[in-house]
DNA sequence: GCAGAATATTGCGTGCACGCAAGATTGCGT
DNA sequence: ACGCAATCTTGCGTGCACGCAATATTCTGC
Protein backbone atom coordinates (compact mmCIF):
# COMPACT_ATOMS: atom_id res chain seq x y z
CA UNK A 1 0.00 0.00 0.00
CA UNK A 2 2.83 2.11 1.13
CA UNK A 3 4.72 2.63 -2.57
CA UNK A 4 8.00 2.75 -3.05
CA UNK A 5 10.39 4.44 -0.65
CA UNK A 6 12.34 6.89 -3.51
CA UNK A 7 15.64 8.11 -2.47
CA UNK A 8 13.89 11.42 -1.25
CA UNK A 9 11.64 10.13 0.44
CA UNK A 10 14.09 8.00 2.55
CA UNK A 11 16.79 11.42 3.20
CA UNK A 12 13.40 12.98 3.91
CA UNK A 13 12.24 10.68 6.50
CA UNK A 14 15.89 10.58 7.60
CA UNK A 15 16.52 14.42 8.65
CA UNK A 16 13.34 14.62 9.96
CA UNK A 17 13.84 11.59 11.98
CA UNK A 18 16.93 13.06 12.66
CA UNK A 19 16.13 16.65 13.77
CA UNK A 20 13.32 14.89 15.97
CA UNK A 21 15.75 12.70 18.01
CA UNK A 22 17.86 15.41 18.58
CA UNK A 23 15.81 17.58 19.72
CA UNK A 24 14.54 15.09 22.33
CA UNK A 25 17.67 14.29 23.10
CA UNK A 26 19.00 18.12 24.16
CA UNK A 27 15.94 18.92 25.44
CA UNK A 28 16.02 16.25 27.81
CA UNK A 29 20.04 17.20 28.99
CA UNK A 30 19.57 20.40 29.45
CA UNK A 31 15.75 21.46 29.73
CA UNK A 32 14.13 22.44 26.95
CA UNK A 33 14.55 26.19 27.43
CA UNK A 34 18.25 25.79 27.06
CA UNK A 35 18.16 24.75 23.53
CA UNK A 36 17.87 26.22 20.47
CA UNK A 37 16.97 25.11 17.01
CA UNK A 38 20.86 26.31 15.60
CA UNK A 39 21.84 23.51 18.51
CA UNK A 40 19.26 21.31 16.97
CA UNK A 41 19.96 21.63 13.33
CA UNK A 42 23.68 21.32 13.65
CA UNK A 43 23.06 18.50 15.77
CA UNK A 44 20.82 16.81 12.48
CA UNK A 45 23.79 17.73 10.36
CA UNK A 46 21.44 20.46 8.30
CA UNK A 47 21.24 24.16 8.64
CA UNK A 48 18.90 26.39 11.06
CA UNK A 49 16.50 27.58 7.91
CA UNK A 50 15.98 23.38 6.89
CA UNK A 51 15.12 23.34 10.69
CA UNK A 52 11.90 25.30 9.95
CA UNK A 53 11.19 23.47 6.67
CA UNK A 54 10.72 20.51 8.73
CA UNK A 55 8.85 21.87 12.37
CA UNK A 56 7.24 25.05 12.25
CA UNK A 57 8.03 25.71 16.06
CA UNK A 58 10.84 24.86 18.16
CA UNK A 59 8.30 22.41 20.13
CA UNK A 60 7.04 20.84 17.60
CA UNK A 61 10.67 18.53 17.11
CA UNK A 62 10.43 17.94 20.66
CA UNK A 63 6.93 16.25 21.09
CA UNK A 64 7.18 15.06 17.83
CA UNK A 65 8.39 12.10 18.45
CA UNK A 66 6.02 11.19 21.21
CA UNK A 67 3.00 11.73 18.74
CA UNK A 68 4.46 10.40 15.88
CA UNK A 69 2.13 8.68 13.68
CA UNK A 70 -1.26 9.09 15.98
CA UNK A 71 -2.84 9.73 12.56
CA UNK A 72 -2.51 6.63 11.29
CA UNK A 73 -2.87 4.79 14.37
CA UNK A 74 -6.09 6.08 15.06
CA UNK A 75 -7.22 5.05 11.79
CA UNK A 76 -6.16 1.62 11.85
CA UNK A 77 -7.53 0.95 15.39
CA UNK A 78 -11.12 2.19 14.26
CA UNK A 79 -10.92 0.47 11.29
CA UNK A 80 -9.91 -2.84 13.39
CA UNK A 81 -12.59 -2.69 15.57
CA UNK A 82 -15.46 -5.70 15.37
CA UNK A 83 -17.75 -3.85 12.99
CA UNK A 84 -20.88 -5.69 14.98
CA UNK A 85 -20.32 -2.59 17.83
CA UNK A 86 -21.59 0.93 17.55
CA UNK A 87 -19.32 3.69 16.07
CA UNK A 88 -18.92 4.91 20.01
CA UNK A 89 -17.41 2.16 21.11
CA UNK A 90 -14.82 1.83 18.30
CA UNK A 91 -13.72 5.29 18.21
CA UNK A 92 -13.20 5.63 21.73
CA UNK A 93 -11.30 2.43 22.21
CA UNK A 94 -9.07 3.64 19.48
CA UNK A 95 -8.54 6.93 20.93
CA UNK A 96 -8.08 5.34 24.55
CA UNK A 97 -5.62 2.72 23.00
CA UNK A 98 -3.87 5.80 21.61
CA UNK A 99 -3.38 7.25 24.72
CA UNK A 100 -2.87 3.91 26.27
CA UNK A 101 0.10 2.99 25.08
CA UNK A 102 3.34 4.69 25.66
CA UNK A 103 5.23 4.16 22.55
CA UNK A 104 8.77 4.43 23.14
CA UNK A 105 8.46 6.97 25.55
CA UNK A 106 11.52 7.85 27.21
CA UNK A 107 10.41 7.69 30.46
CA UNK A 108 11.31 11.54 31.51
CA UNK A 109 10.29 12.99 28.44
CA UNK A 110 6.57 13.60 29.34
CA UNK A 111 7.35 14.72 33.09
CA UNK A 112 9.65 17.30 31.19
CA UNK A 113 6.46 18.55 28.57
CA UNK A 114 4.12 18.79 31.85
CA UNK A 115 6.52 21.19 33.04
CA UNK A 116 7.03 23.06 30.32
CA UNK A 117 4.23 25.32 29.55
CA UNK A 118 5.42 25.92 25.88
CA UNK A 119 5.88 21.82 25.29
CA UNK A 120 2.59 21.12 27.01
CA UNK A 121 0.29 23.31 24.95
CA UNK A 122 2.02 22.13 21.50
CA UNK A 123 1.66 18.56 23.00
CA UNK A 124 -2.29 19.30 23.55
CA UNK A 125 -2.17 20.81 19.99
CA UNK A 126 -1.06 17.69 18.45
CA UNK A 127 -4.37 15.79 19.53
CA UNK A 128 -6.17 17.79 16.44
CA UNK A 129 -3.45 15.57 14.17
CA UNK A 130 -5.78 12.27 14.12
CA UNK A 131 -8.62 14.73 13.04
CA UNK A 132 -8.36 13.84 9.29
CA UNK A 133 -7.61 10.77 9.70
CA UNK A 134 -10.62 9.63 11.89
CA UNK A 135 -12.99 11.76 9.93
CA UNK A 136 -11.91 9.32 7.20
CA UNK A 137 -11.90 6.45 9.07
CA UNK A 138 -15.61 7.37 10.24
CA UNK A 139 -16.52 7.70 6.78
CA UNK A 140 -14.85 4.55 5.88
CA UNK A 141 -16.47 2.38 8.83
CA UNK A 142 -20.45 3.68 8.22
CA UNK A 143 -21.00 5.05 4.46
CA UNK A 144 -23.90 7.67 3.79
CA UNK A 145 -22.54 9.48 6.81
CA UNK A 146 -22.16 13.06 5.53
CA UNK A 147 -18.65 14.67 5.26
CA UNK A 148 -19.62 17.06 7.11
CA UNK A 149 -20.91 15.38 10.26
CA UNK A 150 -17.60 13.04 10.16
CA UNK A 151 -15.54 15.86 10.18
CA UNK A 152 -17.63 17.18 12.78
CA UNK A 153 -17.47 14.07 14.89
CA UNK A 154 -13.67 14.09 14.05
CA UNK A 155 -13.10 17.24 15.61
CA UNK A 156 -15.68 16.89 18.45
CA UNK A 157 -13.30 13.69 19.64
CA UNK A 158 -10.02 15.80 19.05
CA UNK A 159 -11.31 18.29 21.09
CA UNK A 160 -12.19 15.79 24.18
CA UNK A 161 -8.98 14.38 24.05
CA UNK A 162 -7.37 18.17 24.38
CA UNK A 163 -9.80 18.52 27.18
CA UNK A 164 -8.33 15.47 28.68
CA UNK A 165 -5.24 16.23 28.13
CA UNK A 166 -5.33 19.67 29.79
CA UNK A 167 -6.80 18.15 33.14
CA UNK A 168 -4.46 15.40 32.60
CA UNK A 169 -1.35 17.66 32.82
CA UNK A 170 -2.90 20.44 35.10
CA UNK A 171 -4.29 17.82 37.58
CA UNK A 172 -0.65 18.26 39.45
CA UNK A 173 0.75 21.38 38.12
CA UNK A 174 -1.47 22.59 41.04
CA UNK A 175 0.16 21.13 43.73
CA UNK A 176 1.02 23.98 46.15
CA UNK A 177 4.36 23.65 47.34
CA UNK A 178 6.95 23.15 44.63
CA UNK A 179 5.35 25.71 41.58
CA UNK A 180 6.83 24.29 38.69
CA UNK A 181 7.57 20.85 38.86
CA UNK A 182 5.00 19.19 37.51
CA UNK A 183 4.15 15.49 38.35
CA UNK A 184 1.20 14.16 35.76
CA UNK A 185 -0.71 11.50 38.27
CA UNK A 186 -3.81 9.47 37.94
CA UNK A 187 -4.97 7.22 34.65
CA UNK A 188 -4.35 8.63 31.67
CA UNK A 189 -6.33 6.52 29.66
CA UNK A 190 -9.65 6.39 31.96
CA UNK A 191 -9.71 10.27 31.82
CA UNK A 192 -9.95 9.55 28.31
CA UNK A 193 -12.16 7.82 28.19
CA UNK A 194 -13.89 9.48 30.67
CA UNK A 195 -13.94 12.80 28.17
CA UNK A 196 -15.00 10.97 25.29
CA UNK A 197 -17.57 9.25 26.81
CA UNK A 198 -20.14 12.23 26.36
CA UNK A 199 -19.82 12.24 22.53
CA UNK A 200 -20.96 8.18 22.55
CA UNK A 201 -24.14 9.51 22.06
CA UNK A 202 -23.76 11.69 19.11
CA UNK A 203 -21.46 9.06 17.18
CA UNK A 204 -23.94 6.34 17.07
CA UNK A 205 -26.75 8.47 16.27
CA UNK A 206 -24.81 9.47 12.90
CA UNK A 207 -23.79 5.87 12.67
CA UNK A 208 -27.67 5.03 13.10
CA UNK A 209 -29.01 7.78 10.83
CA UNK A 210 -27.14 6.78 7.91
CA UNK A 211 -26.80 2.91 8.07
CA UNK A 212 -30.08 3.21 7.19
CA UNK A 213 -32.97 2.28 9.74
CA UNK A 214 -32.11 -0.67 10.69
CA UNK A 215 -28.88 -0.24 12.50
CA UNK A 216 -26.32 -2.71 14.11
CA UNK A 217 -27.79 -1.88 17.46
CA UNK A 218 -31.31 -1.83 18.52
CA UNK A 219 -31.11 1.20 20.06
CA UNK A 220 -30.96 3.97 17.04
CA UNK A 221 -31.04 7.22 19.18
CA UNK A 222 -33.62 9.00 17.36
CA UNK A 223 -32.38 11.43 14.89
CA UNK A 224 -34.73 14.07 13.83
CA UNK A 225 -32.49 16.49 12.68
CA UNK A 226 -31.88 16.03 8.64
CA UNK A 227 -27.95 16.59 7.99
CA UNK A 228 -28.09 16.51 4.59
CA UNK A 229 -29.76 20.12 4.29
CA UNK A 230 -26.76 21.82 3.92
CA UNK A 231 -25.50 24.24 0.69
CA UNK A 232 -22.54 23.58 0.21
CA UNK A 233 -20.05 20.85 1.56
CA UNK A 234 -16.55 19.96 -0.43
CA UNK A 235 -13.88 18.33 -0.29
CA UNK A 236 -11.22 19.42 2.23
CA UNK A 237 -7.88 19.17 3.02
CA UNK A 238 -5.39 19.29 6.48
CA UNK A 239 -4.70 22.86 6.30
CA UNK A 240 -1.43 25.04 7.53
CA UNK A 241 -1.04 24.35 11.26
CA UNK A 242 0.35 27.32 13.47
CA UNK A 243 0.42 29.90 16.03
CA UNK A 244 -1.08 29.54 20.03
CA UNK A 245 -3.83 31.59 20.34
CA UNK A 246 -4.02 32.30 24.42
CA UNK A 247 -7.38 30.72 26.04
CA UNK B 1 -23.76 44.26 37.60
CA UNK B 2 -20.58 45.40 36.42
CA UNK B 3 -18.70 47.04 39.25
CA UNK B 4 -17.14 50.58 38.58
CA UNK B 5 -14.68 51.39 35.80
CA UNK B 6 -11.57 52.52 37.70
CA UNK B 7 -9.42 54.43 35.77
CA UNK B 8 -6.73 51.47 34.96
CA UNK B 9 -9.71 49.63 33.85
CA UNK B 10 -10.88 52.26 31.01
CA UNK B 11 -7.59 53.30 30.08
CA UNK B 12 -6.53 49.53 29.34
CA UNK B 13 -9.68 49.05 27.57
CA UNK B 14 -9.27 52.63 25.91
CA UNK B 15 -5.79 51.33 24.47
CA UNK B 16 -7.12 47.96 23.63
CA UNK B 17 -9.65 49.63 21.32
CA UNK B 18 -7.17 51.83 20.01
CA UNK B 19 -5.16 48.92 19.06
CA UNK B 20 -8.09 47.30 17.66
CA UNK B 21 -9.52 50.34 15.24
CA UNK B 22 -5.98 51.36 14.27
CA UNK B 23 -5.31 47.56 13.26
CA UNK B 24 -8.13 47.50 11.17
CA UNK B 25 -8.29 50.64 9.51
CA UNK B 26 -4.45 50.43 8.35
CA UNK B 27 -5.10 46.41 7.84
CA UNK B 28 -8.39 47.24 5.50
CA UNK B 29 -6.52 50.50 3.64
CA UNK B 30 -3.48 49.14 3.03
CA UNK B 31 -3.86 45.03 2.84
CA UNK B 32 -3.03 43.27 6.31
CA UNK B 33 0.27 42.27 5.01
CA UNK B 34 1.42 45.82 4.57
CA UNK B 35 0.85 46.62 8.22
CA UNK B 36 3.48 46.25 10.93
CA UNK B 37 3.18 46.29 14.06
CA UNK B 38 4.95 49.33 14.77
CA UNK B 39 2.52 51.42 12.70
CA UNK B 40 -0.48 49.95 14.46
CA UNK B 41 1.37 51.10 17.99
CA UNK B 42 2.41 53.99 16.82
CA UNK B 43 -1.50 55.25 15.05
CA UNK B 44 -2.66 54.22 18.97
CA UNK B 45 -0.16 56.23 20.60
CA UNK B 46 1.87 53.27 22.53
CA UNK B 47 5.08 51.56 22.01
CA UNK B 48 5.28 48.41 19.98
CA UNK B 49 6.04 46.63 22.94
CA UNK B 50 2.69 47.34 24.78
CA UNK B 51 1.27 46.44 21.57
CA UNK B 52 2.55 42.44 22.59
CA UNK B 53 0.76 43.27 26.16
CA UNK B 54 -2.77 43.31 24.73
CA UNK B 55 -2.21 41.21 21.51
CA UNK B 56 0.16 38.24 21.28
CA UNK B 57 -0.37 38.19 17.75
CA UNK B 58 -0.29 40.84 14.74
CA UNK B 59 -3.28 39.00 13.60
CA UNK B 60 -5.54 38.94 16.51
CA UNK B 61 -5.73 42.94 16.77
CA UNK B 62 -7.27 42.74 13.10
CA UNK B 63 -9.76 39.81 14.15
CA UNK B 64 -10.26 40.83 17.43
CA UNK B 65 -13.50 43.47 16.16
CA UNK B 66 -14.97 41.04 14.43
CA UNK B 67 -15.43 38.55 17.62
CA UNK B 68 -15.28 40.98 20.68
CA UNK B 69 -17.64 39.29 22.92
CA UNK B 70 -18.54 36.15 21.66
CA UNK B 71 -18.15 34.48 24.59
CA UNK B 72 -20.28 36.85 26.90
CA UNK B 73 -22.94 36.37 23.67
CA UNK B 74 -23.07 33.32 23.79
CA UNK B 75 -23.57 32.46 27.65
CA UNK B 76 -26.41 34.95 27.47
CA UNK B 77 -27.97 33.33 24.68
CA UNK B 78 -28.24 29.90 26.17
CA UNK B 79 -29.16 31.16 29.29
CA UNK B 80 -32.25 33.19 27.86
CA UNK B 81 -33.26 29.83 25.83
CA UNK B 82 -37.01 28.85 27.41
CA UNK B 83 -36.27 26.07 29.46
CA UNK B 84 -38.58 23.52 28.40
CA UNK B 85 -36.48 23.19 25.51
CA UNK B 86 -33.45 20.87 25.34
CA UNK B 87 -30.22 21.58 26.20
CA UNK B 88 -29.07 20.78 22.46
CA UNK B 89 -31.65 23.74 20.86
CA UNK B 90 -30.69 26.23 23.23
CA UNK B 91 -26.65 25.57 22.62
CA UNK B 92 -27.66 25.48 18.72
CA UNK B 93 -29.63 28.64 18.55
CA UNK B 94 -26.76 30.46 20.53
CA UNK B 95 -24.08 29.47 18.66
CA UNK B 96 -26.62 29.84 15.25
CA UNK B 97 -26.93 33.12 16.57
CA UNK B 98 -23.82 34.14 17.35
CA UNK B 99 -22.67 33.83 13.83
CA UNK B 100 -25.91 34.92 12.46
CA UNK B 101 -25.66 38.49 13.28
CA UNK B 102 -22.92 40.84 12.19
CA UNK B 103 -22.46 42.98 14.36
CA UNK B 104 -20.85 46.03 13.19
CA UNK B 105 -18.49 44.23 10.72
CA UNK B 106 -17.12 46.43 8.24
CA UNK B 107 -18.15 45.27 4.84
CA UNK B 108 -14.80 44.36 3.66
CA UNK B 109 -13.13 42.85 6.62
CA UNK B 110 -14.65 39.55 6.34
CA UNK B 111 -13.58 39.64 3.08
CA UNK B 112 -10.20 40.47 3.80
CA UNK B 113 -9.83 38.02 6.07
CA UNK B 114 -11.12 35.18 4.06
CA UNK B 115 -8.64 36.61 1.53
CA UNK B 116 -5.61 36.06 4.29
CA UNK B 117 -4.53 32.76 4.83
CA UNK B 118 -2.79 34.07 8.49
CA UNK B 119 -6.27 36.30 9.24
CA UNK B 120 -8.29 32.87 8.06
CA UNK B 121 -6.40 31.11 11.04
CA UNK B 122 -6.40 33.27 13.39
CA UNK B 123 -10.05 33.64 12.56
CA UNK B 124 -10.96 30.50 12.63
CA UNK B 125 -9.20 29.86 16.09
CA UNK B 126 -11.30 32.11 18.10
CA UNK B 127 -14.19 30.00 17.67
CA UNK B 128 -12.90 28.42 21.23
CA UNK B 129 -12.83 31.82 23.08
CA UNK B 130 -16.69 30.37 23.42
CA UNK B 131 -14.94 27.36 25.21
CA UNK B 132 -15.48 28.45 28.72
CA UNK B 133 -18.34 30.51 28.79
CA UNK B 134 -20.29 27.74 26.65
CA UNK B 135 -19.15 25.24 29.68
CA UNK B 136 -20.44 27.47 32.64
CA UNK B 137 -23.53 28.39 30.55
CA UNK B 138 -23.87 24.67 29.88
CA UNK B 139 -23.83 23.52 34.15
CA UNK B 140 -25.78 26.37 35.12
CA UNK B 141 -28.79 25.27 32.89
CA UNK B 142 -28.65 21.42 33.83
CA UNK B 143 -26.84 21.55 37.55
CA UNK B 144 -25.94 17.88 38.10
CA UNK B 145 -24.29 17.58 34.69
CA UNK B 146 -20.31 16.77 35.12
CA UNK B 147 -17.70 19.55 35.03
CA UNK B 148 -15.61 17.75 32.87
CA UNK B 149 -18.67 16.84 30.56
CA UNK B 150 -19.36 20.39 30.09
CA UNK B 151 -16.26 21.55 29.38
CA UNK B 152 -15.95 18.41 26.32
CA UNK B 153 -19.06 19.21 25.22
CA UNK B 154 -18.46 22.80 25.22
CA UNK B 155 -14.79 22.33 23.59
CA UNK B 156 -16.98 19.74 20.94
CA UNK B 157 -19.08 22.42 20.22
CA UNK B 158 -16.31 24.89 19.61
CA UNK B 159 -14.75 22.55 17.05
CA UNK B 160 -18.24 22.25 15.38
CA UNK B 161 -18.14 26.05 14.54
CA UNK B 162 -14.33 26.16 13.66
CA UNK B 163 -14.94 23.49 11.03
CA UNK B 164 -18.28 25.27 9.95
CA UNK B 165 -15.36 28.11 9.41
CA UNK B 166 -13.41 26.65 7.61
CA UNK B 167 -15.52 24.90 5.24
CA UNK B 168 -17.66 28.80 4.57
CA UNK B 169 -14.16 30.26 4.46
CA UNK B 170 -12.59 27.32 1.96
CA UNK B 171 -15.79 27.04 -0.14
CA UNK B 172 -15.25 29.93 -2.04
CA UNK B 173 -11.56 29.86 -2.07
CA UNK B 174 -11.50 27.19 -4.49
CA UNK B 175 -12.84 29.25 -7.13
CA UNK B 176 -11.16 28.01 -10.16
CA UNK B 177 -10.54 31.38 -11.80
CA UNK B 178 -8.35 33.87 -9.51
CA UNK B 179 -7.00 32.12 -7.18
CA UNK B 180 -6.14 34.02 -4.00
CA UNK B 181 -9.00 36.46 -4.30
CA UNK B 182 -12.08 34.63 -1.83
CA UNK B 183 -15.45 35.36 -1.71
CA UNK B 184 -17.34 33.80 0.79
CA UNK B 185 -20.50 33.01 -0.10
CA UNK B 186 -23.71 30.72 0.99
CA UNK B 187 -25.06 30.81 4.38
CA UNK B 188 -22.88 30.89 7.18
CA UNK B 189 -25.99 30.29 10.06
CA UNK B 190 -26.80 27.53 7.87
CA UNK B 191 -24.00 26.09 7.82
CA UNK B 192 -22.85 26.63 11.57
CA UNK B 193 -26.21 24.89 12.30
CA UNK B 194 -25.65 21.81 9.89
CA UNK B 195 -22.43 21.76 11.70
CA UNK B 196 -23.90 21.42 15.39
CA UNK B 197 -26.42 19.29 14.52
CA UNK B 198 -24.42 16.48 14.58
CA UNK B 199 -23.86 16.97 18.65
CA UNK B 200 -27.40 17.38 19.72
CA UNK B 201 -28.02 13.91 20.70
CA UNK B 202 -24.67 14.26 23.10
CA UNK B 203 -25.75 17.47 24.93
CA UNK B 204 -29.51 16.11 24.99
CA UNK B 205 -27.72 12.67 26.81
CA UNK B 206 -25.90 14.67 29.03
CA UNK B 207 -28.94 16.94 29.93
CA UNK B 208 -31.08 14.34 30.68
CA UNK B 209 -28.75 12.02 31.93
CA UNK B 210 -27.72 14.80 34.66
CA UNK B 211 -30.93 16.25 35.28
CA UNK B 212 -32.70 13.13 36.14
CA UNK B 213 -34.52 10.42 34.59
CA UNK B 214 -38.07 13.03 33.56
CA UNK B 215 -36.07 14.92 30.92
CA UNK B 216 -36.96 18.56 29.92
CA UNK B 217 -38.60 18.12 26.56
CA UNK B 218 -41.31 16.12 25.12
CA UNK B 219 -39.09 14.63 22.19
CA UNK B 220 -36.06 13.84 24.26
CA UNK B 221 -33.88 11.67 21.84
CA UNK B 222 -34.04 8.77 23.35
CA UNK B 223 -30.35 7.77 24.58
CA UNK B 224 -29.79 4.32 26.18
CA UNK B 225 -26.13 5.37 26.22
CA UNK B 226 -25.71 5.98 30.15
CA UNK B 227 -23.26 8.33 30.30
CA UNK B 228 -22.46 7.50 34.21
CA UNK B 229 -22.19 3.38 33.73
CA UNK B 230 -18.97 3.90 32.07
CA UNK B 231 -15.59 3.27 34.82
CA UNK B 232 -14.90 6.86 36.11
CA UNK B 233 -17.08 8.25 33.74
CA UNK B 234 -18.49 10.76 36.01
CA UNK B 235 -17.11 12.55 39.10
CA UNK B 236 -13.87 10.55 38.52
CA UNK B 237 -10.36 12.38 39.43
CA UNK B 238 -10.45 14.58 42.36
CA UNK B 239 -9.09 17.20 40.62
CA UNK B 240 -11.94 17.97 37.92
CA UNK B 241 -11.89 21.94 38.41
CA UNK B 242 -13.68 24.03 36.31
CA UNK B 243 -12.34 27.06 35.77
CA UNK B 244 -10.31 29.91 35.11
CA UNK B 245 -8.96 30.48 31.30
CA UNK B 246 -5.26 28.79 31.46
CA UNK B 247 -2.25 30.69 31.04
C1' DG C 1 24.04 8.10 -19.37
C1' DC C 2 22.06 12.76 -20.18
C1' DA C 3 19.43 16.99 -20.32
C1' DG C 4 15.81 19.20 -18.18
C1' DA C 5 12.13 19.22 -14.86
C1' DA C 6 11.04 18.80 -10.13
C1' DT C 7 12.17 19.34 -5.55
C1' DA C 8 15.13 20.01 -1.33
C1' DT C 9 18.68 22.79 1.07
C1' DT C 10 20.81 26.92 2.31
C1' DG C 11 21.95 31.95 3.33
C1' DC C 12 20.11 36.19 3.98
C1' DG C 13 17.08 39.67 5.46
C1' DT C 14 12.99 41.10 7.90
C1' DG C 15 9.50 41.46 11.20
C1' DC C 16 7.86 39.63 15.34
C1' DA C 17 7.00 37.67 20.10
C1' DC C 18 8.53 37.95 24.53
C1' DG C 19 11.60 37.95 28.93
C1' DC C 20 13.67 41.35 31.74
C1' DA C 21 14.38 45.29 34.30
C1' DA C 22 13.94 50.15 34.86
C1' DG C 23 10.63 54.17 34.97
C1' DA C 24 5.90 56.08 34.90
C1' DT C 25 1.09 55.81 36.55
C1' DT C 26 -2.67 54.61 39.39
C1' DG C 27 -4.82 52.70 43.70
C1' DC C 28 -5.23 52.80 48.60
C1' DG C 29 -4.50 53.31 53.41
C1' DT C 30 -3.52 56.62 56.86
C1' DA D 1 -1.90 65.29 51.07
C1' DC D 2 1.60 61.83 51.32
C1' DG D 3 3.81 57.64 50.60
C1' DC D 4 3.84 52.89 49.61
C1' DA D 5 2.21 49.11 46.87
C1' DA D 6 0.33 47.40 42.75
C1' DT D 7 0.21 47.67 38.02
C1' DC D 8 1.17 49.40 33.41
C1' DT D 9 4.34 51.10 29.96
C1' DT D 10 8.62 51.16 27.62
C1' DG D 11 13.36 50.17 25.73
C1' DC D 12 16.44 46.66 24.95
C1' DG D 13 18.18 42.31 23.68
C1' DT D 14 17.46 37.68 21.99
C1' DG D 15 15.83 33.92 19.48
C1' DC D 16 12.73 32.56 16.10
C1' DA D 17 9.60 31.86 11.96
C1' DC D 18 9.45 32.52 7.32
C1' DG D 19 9.60 34.71 2.40
C1' DC D 20 12.80 34.92 -1.28
C1' DA D 21 16.13 33.67 -4.45
C1' DA D 22 20.27 31.05 -5.49
C1' DT D 23 22.25 26.49 -5.26
C1' DA D 24 22.53 21.54 -4.90
C1' DT D 25 20.17 17.09 -5.31
C1' DT D 26 16.99 13.74 -7.09
C1' DC D 27 13.63 12.19 -10.63
C1' DT D 28 11.99 11.35 -15.42
C1' DG D 29 11.79 10.68 -20.32
C1' DC D 30 14.70 9.59 -23.95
Amino acid sequence: MTGEPSLRERKKRATREALRAAALRLALERGPENVRVEEIAEAAGVSPRTYNNYFSSREQAIVAGIVEDRAARVAAAVAAHPAEGSLGEAVVDAVVALYGDPGDHPRGALLMIANSSALRACYVETATTIEGALAGAIVERCRGVDRLTARVLAASVAAAAKVALRQWLRAASEVPSMPGFVVPSGSLPELVRAALVPLVPALDAAATGAHDAAATGAHAATNRHDTTSVPGAAGTRPGTRAGATEP
